[in-house]
RNA sequence: GCGGCCGUGGCGAAAUUGGCAGACGCGCUAGUUUCAGGUACUAGUGGGCUCAACACCCGUGGAGGUUCGACUCCUCUCGGCCGCACCA
């Protein structure tokens, strides 16, 4: 018999019900069985080859997405996606899985480092201070952690693996030529096999390329021999291919601050987003992992993901892969190339100009000194028009240069994108087009960034909005070279509206849009813009393109807005019917036998002939397939795939973070620790303040740098004893969390960051075929949805090429909850006030007397909004909490807190002890007696049903049906035991304290409490017991219900159609009307179509 | 600007994926228990019409389409949220 019989619950304030479920009985029974499950390690979970691991059972591995350990604690949003994964992992285990499920803490970071230069207490205080606070929020949650596993990314046996896999991709490069980027067999699902074996390329040992340099089998870049080069040599050599490296590189440097910030961590104003202080780019030493060498397979990869789609479009978009070409245009008048990348090679022919970025290193060398284009003078606009450019312009292109490089510079990013007006000078040079010999200005303008392609672009005016609105500005040539397909489709329309008078309103808008275009006539009548149409009709094609560009980026665009607006009135007094299907059709291709050509589809190519080079009338796929090939043959360009993503800055100068396993030796030389050496120490400090300066050429002096003692060191490294310097900056903290789940299944093994046999299990690869990914469910926020999750995944990559891991990705499903919202007031300042003492009354909100505003927002300390866990378990009790959240809405789905509705799930769990339990005496209220049929259907129905939500994580529908099956035993005499027993099982997921009691209490009565219900296996739903015997038929008469019949579940379809034609109010809802058809879904229902 | 997600009662939400719209919970209304409040319990609760019941009509942001049948699919449109933002 459970301890709790024995003793007296708290009243809870109703003494004549000792036993009745209140918040009182409910924490002792919680903390009580908290108690008991930490005392027997009911979650301690076995490692493959120990003494209590079972093979039989297949593995999953749920994990969450860990918190850092912040002082001010947990509120009610933060375990959300904690309680789902526990109930997850729950039921996983009751339905024969070995499940690992832990938590651990990511507690390298700024704010324990800012406490402590303002406090001066030591970081790491802070640190586990924090974390035992928030360990014992999350117990009292009752999560069923693995409390041996959960591990902290500060503790030194923790950060000695960050520093060794640090070194495993410092000593490792990337070989692009490298066949078989996976084990054999290795396959993903939903992935074709077939279409992997195109990726090519892995990281391989620094000792590989040192061979193969050896050997000559791979050529140096100085293209120098081996042998003949120096020590030295060799070393910059191997330096320049390491996968992690260190590079002089533009940062965002904040001098106040002493440190380099992430993109991220500053303003769209250039400031630092911790204090506002002014942020500079400027070049700095830096350690960068070269994550760009992944791209390929980091994009590939996400299509045998099961992630949400959303974050797989959001990675794609970041790693932004475009395919195109690379053409070099020289520079007349001197030796340079200029080399762009495009992702329009067919558009070629209409490169009327160049742009360079202000940055570009070949700007000065190239610059002329006067304003002479092919002997004449160039245009004004060329001269510089931007603002603070003096009246006609500069006196030259470098003054010009200059000025405008200036002005570059001082506009923020914000500026830039709200600028309307592209910008942008003449550099007094000119190139040649390869293909057709032109001879066209090159201009340098801010559109074009440096850090994208190669800086430099060939404008093509006729097909990009850049390139146009730039070429009106500066008055420069237009070419149309793309002969648009959909512009022939509107013309068609056009031509159909012409012969019919019949106008579609859906495309009205856009007919109106043509027509406007083609006049400015605001009183025309829509015949005469037939009468145009039927005009344009024999334009030629090159110009008919080139309106229809203007009809997006035309200038007069109010002077066409009012046009536009007659244009409507005058199509819609044409409009006779709808003609939207017809569209649709036109679109699909059904009628482009009738129009003589097809709407949709690629553009043509025109007036796009050289001497002896043309791709006149080809699709733009394949006039950029015959670009390439004529740019690779003629030596001109070649076919190329670049990306948006950037190589990853992986350095800080702070101090709370994992030191480089990097010593410098005298000549500045930077070598790796040998494992032996690790791990390296943080040095203890007493002043954690990096040192500040207004000065933004101040070099940076990391805290680190003022531990002499620790900076200084005499080493062996192979060489003899040598003095060395420490490397002073630290890594970021996405370092941890790049790895720790897999610490997770192997935290105490001192040889190995983790065992292979243990990965192999865990993680799934020692499946035949292996699985792709190892993490079975992935619980976090979306705010994760790029970095952690790329940098994450770059490292499992780099680790599975090495050998070190047995899958290919690190999170086979990824969830992401949604976020809880709370109600936030503001008073008639816009100030925040406590939304726990706002009052509300009839719909009006008060604070303090004062009328306050609401609005929604993600809860938080900022909107002083936040609930606390703690408050809600002493009123209602933790799974009272824990059932509230769960079934406020799908997981997914971000969704309002609202304290009052709590009580409904409070009144549940009453309603199942009540059920169950003497509320008099604390006793069975079950008895042995069989359940009737009604109650047994509804019993398999509900085990079903459950079983369902359970696997789809819809712990919402799970929960109310629940409470349909409960509802239903109210109305009981008493509740039979096959019943109870089932209902206790399929709640102990979810609610896992009132379970464990009820089941101790009416389950196994006095049998001890030995044996958790954590271990009883979920019972199964039968189909067959499940199914009704009479089911309620509905009928419609032509799509509306009329009448419903009460059939039995096996009736043929002949005799159901019988017995809805009899049915009275079916035949009165006929009426005179003649039955057409008569359509029967079995199981569901009827519908008659009469007519 | 480009891309993505989402709009269902007073509120949080369901709907077996094209088949009885609003399950379940909150709130509200009435009743039981109670000196009373609270708790707990029972019944009702989308809107309209009706004294009331039956019946009927309307109803998933809006307009239209496909279908025997649409919250669900398609087109357009309005509103909200998120991501990217001159990416060549």
């Amino acid at each position: 018999m459970s301890s709790m019989s024995s003793k007296a619950p708290g009243t809870g304030g109703d003494s004549e019900f000792p036993f009745r479920y209140t918040a009182a009985l409910a924490s002792a029974i919680e903390s009580a069985w908290q108690d008991r499950w930490d005392a027997r390690g009911t979650f301690m979970t076995p490692n493959p080859g120990d003494a209590a691991f079972d093979s039989a059972r297949p593995k999953k591995f749920v994990l969450d997405m860990f918190p850092y350990p912040s002082g001010v604690g947990l509120h009610v949003g933060h375990p959300l996606g904690y309680i789902a994964t526990d109930i997850y992992a729950r039921y996983l285990r009751m339905t024969g899985h070995n499940v690992l499920h832990t938590m651990g803490f990511d507690a390298f970071g700024l704010p324990a480092e800012q406490y402590a230069v303002q406090t001066g207490q030591h970081p790491r205080i802070t640190t586990y201070n924090n974390i035992a606070t928030m360990k014992a929020q999350l117990r009292r949650l009752g999560l069923g952690h693995d409390p041996k596993r959960g591990v902290s990314t500060t503790d030194p046996d923790f950060y000695r693996w960050t520093q060794w896999i640090f070194l495993q991709i410092y000593n490792s490069w990337y070989d692009p030529e490298a066949p078989g980027l996976e084990a054999p067999g290795v396959s993903a699902p939903g992935v074709d096999a077939s279409r992997r074996p195109g990726v090519k390329g892995k990281a391989r040992p620094i000792s590989d390329l040192v061979k193969l340099f050896e050997s000559g089998e791979k050529k140096t870049a100085s293209g120098k021999a081996w042998s003949a080069m120096s020590a030295g040599e060799r070393a910059d050599e191997i330096d320049a291919h390491r996968l992690a490296f260190s590079a002089e590189v533009p940062v965002n440097w904040c001098p106040m601050l002493g440190t380099v910030l992430a993109n991220e961590e500053v303003t769209a104003d250039g400031r630092s987003e911790r204090g506002n202080f002014p942020v500079y780019k400027r070049p700095l030493k830096q350690w960068i992992m070269r994550i760009t060498a992944y791209a390929e397979r980091l994009l590939r990869d996400l299509d045998g993901l099961d992630w949400p789609e959303p974050i797989k479009l959001m990675q794609r978009n970041w790693i932004g892969r475009s395919e195109g070409a690379f053409v070099d245009f020289r520079v007349e008048g001197s030796g340079e190339v200029l080399r762009v990348f495009t992702t329009r090679p067919d558009t070629l022919f209409g490169a009327t100009y160049m742009v360079l970025s202000p940055e570009h290193p070949l700007v000065d060398s190239i610059a002329g000194s006067d304003w002479k284009v092919g002997g004449k003078s160039c245009p004004a606009a060329w001269r510089g028009t931007f603002a603070g450019a003096p009246a006609g312009g500069f006196a030259t292109p470098r003054d010009a240069i200059t000025a405008y490089r200036a002005y570059a510079q001082a506009k923020t990013d914000v500026q830039r994108t709200e600028a309307k007006e592209k910008t942008g000078v003449f550099i007094g040079a000119t190139a040649v087009n390869p293909t057709n010999g032109e001879s066209i200005p090159v201009f340098i303008a801010d559109y074009v960034l440096t850090g994208y392609g190669t800086g430099a672009i060939m404008a093509v005016p006729a097909h990009d909005t850049r390139d146009f609105e730039f070429a009106t500005e500066l008055e420069l040539p237009i070419r149309d070279v793309v002969y648009s397909r959909t512009f022939a489709a509107m013309k068609y329309f056009a031509e159909f509206a012409y012969s019919t008078g019949e106008v579609a309103p859906a495309w009205r808008e856009d007919l109106a849009d043509m027509l406007g275009i083609v006049t400015s006539d605001a009183t025309a009548s829509f015949v005469h813009a037939l009468e145009m149409v039927e005009q344009r009709r024999h334009v030629p094609a090159g110009d008919v393109s080139a309106r229809s560009r203007q009809r997006h980026e035309s200038t007069m665009g109010e002077q066409r807005g009012s046009t536009r607006a007659i244009w409507l009135e005058a199509i819609d007094d044409l409009s006779v019917g709808n003609f939207q299907d017809l569209r649709h059709r036109f679109m699909g291709g059904q009628y482009h036998k009738s129009a003589g050509e097809p709407f949709t589809g690629p553009g043509i190519a025109v007036n796009s002939s050289g001497k002896n080079f043309s791709i006149d009338g080809l699709t733009t796929s394949e006039a950029k397939a015959a670009t390439i090939r004529w740019l690779e043959a003629s030596g001109n360009g070649r076919g190329a795939v670049t990306y948006k993503l950037r190589d990853w800055l992986f350095s800080r100068q702070r101090y709370w973070g994992e030191p480089f396993p990097i010593v410098y030796d005298k000549d500045g030389r930077a070598h790796g620790l040998p494992e032996s050496m690790l791990p390296v120490l943080l040095p203890e400090l007493e002043n954690f303040q990096p040192e500040s300066s207004d000065d933004p050429n101040a070099p940076p002096r990391p805290p680190l740098a003022r531990a002499r003692d620790w900076t200084k060191v005499t080493l062996d490294l192979g060489s003899g004893a040598q003095e060395f310097t420490r490397e002073t900056n630290t890594m970021p903290n996405w370092a941890g969390s790049c790895w720790y789940y897999l610490r997770y299944l192997d935290p105490a093994n001192d040889k190995a960051f983790i065992g292979p046999d243990v990965d192999r299990y865990w993680m799934g690869g020692d499946r035949s075929p292996p699985q792709f990914g190892g993490v079975d469910l992935y619980v976090g926020g979306v705010e994760h949805a790029v970095l952690h999750l790329l940098y994450a995944r770059f490292w499992h990559k780099v680790l599975f090429d090495l050998g070190h891991l047995s899958t290919v990705e690190p999170f086979q499903k990824l969830f992401n909850q949604g976020y809880i919202q709370a109600a936030a007031f503001t008073d008639e300042r816009g100030v925040y006030v406590e939304a726990a003492h706002v009052q509300e009354k009839d719909g009006v909100f008060t604070y303090d007397g004062r009328p306050v505003k609401r609005e929604y927002g993600k809860m938080g300390k900022s909107l002083k909004n936040a609930v606390t866990p703690d408050d809600i378990c002493a009123e209602y009790g933790c799974d009272t909490l824990r059932l509230y959240e769960m079934s406020m809405g799908p997981l997914e789905a971000s969704k309002p807190w609202n304290t009052r509705d709590i009580v409904g799930s409070y009144r549940f769990l009453q309603r199942v002890w009540r059920n169950l339990i003497d509320e008099q005496t604390g006793m069975s209220r079950v008895v042995d007696a069989p359940a009737d049929d009604a109650t047994r259907r509804m019993l398999h129905k509900t085990l079903i049903g459950v079983r369902k939500d359970m696997e789809s994580l819809g712990f919402n529908t799970a929960i109310s049906k629940l409470i349909e099956f409960n509802n239903a035993l109210a109305s009981l005499p008493a509740v039979p035991m096959e019943v109870a027993r089932a209902m206790i099982l399929m709640l102990s997921p979810i609610t896992p304290h009132i379970a464990e009691e009820l089941y101790h209490r009416v389950v196994r009565k006095g049998q001890g409490e030995q044996r958790s219900i954590l271990h009883e296996p979920m019972p199964v739903g039968d189909p067959a017991q499940a199914a009704d015997d009479t089911i309620e038929m509905p009928v419609q008469v032509n799509g509306k219900l009329r009448s419903k019949l009460s059939l039995p579940a096996k009736m043929d379809p002949g005799s159901i159609e019988a017995a809805a034609l009899s049915d009275e109010k079916v035949r009165e809802s006929i009426g005179t009307l003649s039955v057409k058809k008569v359509i029967i879904i079995p199981g569901r229902m009827v519908n008659i179509v009469a007519g």
